[in-house]
DNA sequence: CAAGCACTTTACGTTAACGTCAACCTCGTC
DNA sequence: GACGAGGTTGACGTTAACGTAAAGTGCTTG
């Protein structure tokens, strides 16, 4: 979480229809300000599969939706392992059988304890920051002006 | 993150009055369910400053509220650099100086926004979430009951 | 007083999530 | 055809956040 004050460089990540385009690795990578080793990474993690031309990585609307949800899932803490947990069942789901419906029930009801409890924690966090702050404006007016 | 849905084991890290208790490390560690090792190292890492009797740490309200702190803001995905940053300051500021103060401040907002970030994140990975779910009930269903 | 339990320091090990080369293709273009 | 801008595969390096094992200290309890 080394995410400063950035308001959003780079083509943001949706815009319009976006129908049917293909993205290039290094497309991706400025659109969600992360670097083409990232993504590599991500894909050798099976998170992403993307199609190949030749040599070369294609990357379709599928691929930039599973990126940007693996993206948020980081922001949210989750660890890589756990968003392929979710992204991977989910894609098994089709033809999944039953004892892995439930399983992934589960998994899912897991990680919405998990929402809820950092909302919580959120509130308490947005407490203590609007304490420190009021502490500190304090400390600042009584510092002459 | 690899909390589960552990309800709460071990003494509440909150109950009542609580006065002027201290606490030996393995304390501690029972109340937050971590390993002595992870508060050796927070303190280390600037997080907690435990008095001594003689060899041993001893800690008191103070440090329990701090490691607290410390765990929410892990929760929340913040790096122990990043709290560090804003418990350290909070603890320089009755004697900080202006240009001190107002980096604090600039730190507040960028923590805020983060949690404003995160907050919007959890609305769409819940949203996310109850699709997966819905859909997967909807496969067992199909599978005949 | 030996045993056990909780604490201590020191130090090396481990895992996740990338960063950082090096060495190589494959275009379009000057 | 040299070249620069992208892309590719290794493979090793790095950082954060602890885990783990070794070896020692200090109390109290049978």
């Amino acid at each position: 979480m080394t995410q400063s004050t950035t308001p959003d460089k780079a083509s943001s990540p949706d815009a319009l229809p976006r129908q049917h385009r293909q993205y290039t690795i290094g497309e991706l990578a400025r659109m969600f300000e992360v670097t083409p080793r990232t993504i590599r990474f991500y894909e050798q993690e099976g998170l992403l599969a993307p199609r190949r031309e030749g040599q070369k990585r294609i990357y379709r609307e599928k691929d930039r939706v599973r990126l940007k949800l693996t993206l948020r899932g980081k922001r949210l803490g989750f660890s890589l392992a756990e968003i392929r947990e979710v992204v991977m069942m989910y894609d098994a789901m089709p033809d999944g059988n039953a004892r892995q419906l439930q399983r992934l029930l589960e998994i899912l009801a897991d990680k919405r304890a998990n929402l809820e409890r950092q909302l919580e924690d959120i509130r308490l966090m947005r407490m203590e920051l609007d304490d420190v702050d009021d502490r500190a404006r304090e400390v600042l007016r009584s510092l002459g002006h």
